[in-house]
DNA sequence: CCTCAATTTGAACGCTCGCTCTCAAACCGG
DNA sequence: CCGGTTTGAGAGCGAGCGTTCAAATTGAGG
């Protein structure tokens, strides 16, 4: 018995962490949230708290997101590695062709700003961990289809190929050629697969 | 015949550089500066132009270290895959070390500042071309001695180390695990040397 | 149709930011 | 010992920041 919103709430957070994405934390201003999304300050404050909760939120719409997609595109079922690298250069595509190559919302956040705020630190770990753990439910079932060697080790295999995506999220904002980046990633899984044991 | 500095130039600038990449750009004020390098505002500005101007020179300073140390130390002789381990395992004890992983100053400075910092991109894309480039000097040498299959495509492998090296920047800042870190260091030479021709 | 809780609205707060300006101090050639 | 020039010192600038608040607006319940 109240007036109803005139936002939906997931659709701002969606939006925001659009902004967040493109242009950084600091840099986007609560200014340009406001104009962004249709939200006044006041608004804002009292439904998401701060600009620090707002980001928060944002991140836990980017896990969900991620948790949705990820593994489950990694396990549909064939071969194994085309896939991972299907991932990989869809990254790169997703990059490249934005007029500004804005990279990856975890390797950003993590440049700017950890580890000096702990909550996004816990944030973006559970992120990564997501990724590192959807990449080794992928290795597993390339080892059972006989893709890679049984000798690899798996997880360290999987924390590499985390490593790999989010170094290639780093790069392409400073140089969006999309051959080199995907000649590496190619390599990266030919060396993966050569693995004998 | 003017009264001398009391402040040395290329200190002052090596501090700075210390203060950007513990604090990332934005955060460090040029309060901050100014009071950590014992340098007035008005001398800053005078000597350096302006924050973002210091943090150029920051850069360069950074790009000189490197390309001073990295490569040398990569071809100093004898074999090449041992060394470029030792330099992987060298930057995650170097961001571990410390009471709070800072990671690297160049994954942190993308992920805050690129692509829309066009001065600073360019500055990064060349740090990364000299890492890379290092890189594909070793891998080089590490080919004509039998280390590495000569069938690899040598300059897609040094991106792929880039990229690596990249990426345990982001992560350390995440997850300052050394041992998993390594282990994928660990996995990425091996499945390198693995390839066959 | 009135009531009342929750919303929208937009002005305004205090604060810190990057930066500038003025002025005295320090040095060196003559 | 003095003139000229650059330095050190630090108070202070406007602008923009994240944030708050009081008033106007809205709509469902009794």
């Amino acid at each position: 018995m109240a007036r109803p919103r005139t936002f939906d709430e997931q659709d701002v957070i969606d939006r925001a962490m659009e902004l967040f994405w493109t242009q950084g934390y600091e840099t986007t201003s609560v200014t340009d949230l406001t104009s962004a999304l249709g939200v006044h300050p006041g608004t804002l404050y009292r439904t998401f708290g701060d600009k620090h909760a707002l980001f928060l939120r944002a991140l836990a719409h980017y896990r969900a997101r991620l948790a949705d997609d990820f593994a489950p595109t990694l396990l549909e079922g064939g071969p194994v590695l085309p896939r991972i690298r299907a991932v990989l250069i869809g990254w790169i595509d997703l990059a490249v062709q934005q007029d500004q190559p804005r990279g990856c919302l975890i390797a950003n956040t993590a440049g700017e700003l950890l580890p000096g705020d702990e909550e996004v630190t816990l944030s973006v770990r559970g992120i990564l961990s997501v990724v590192e753990d959807g990449f080794l439910q992928g290795l597993r079932a390339a080892a059972r289809q006989g893709e890679i060697s049984p000798a690899l080790d798996l997880p360290a295999a999987a924390a590499m190929l985390t490593m790999l995506l989010e170094g290639l999220q780093v790069i392409v904002k400073a140089d969006p050629d999309p051959r080199r980046l995907v000649s590496a990633v190619d390599t990266a899984l030919l060396s993966l697969a050569s693995v004998r044991d």
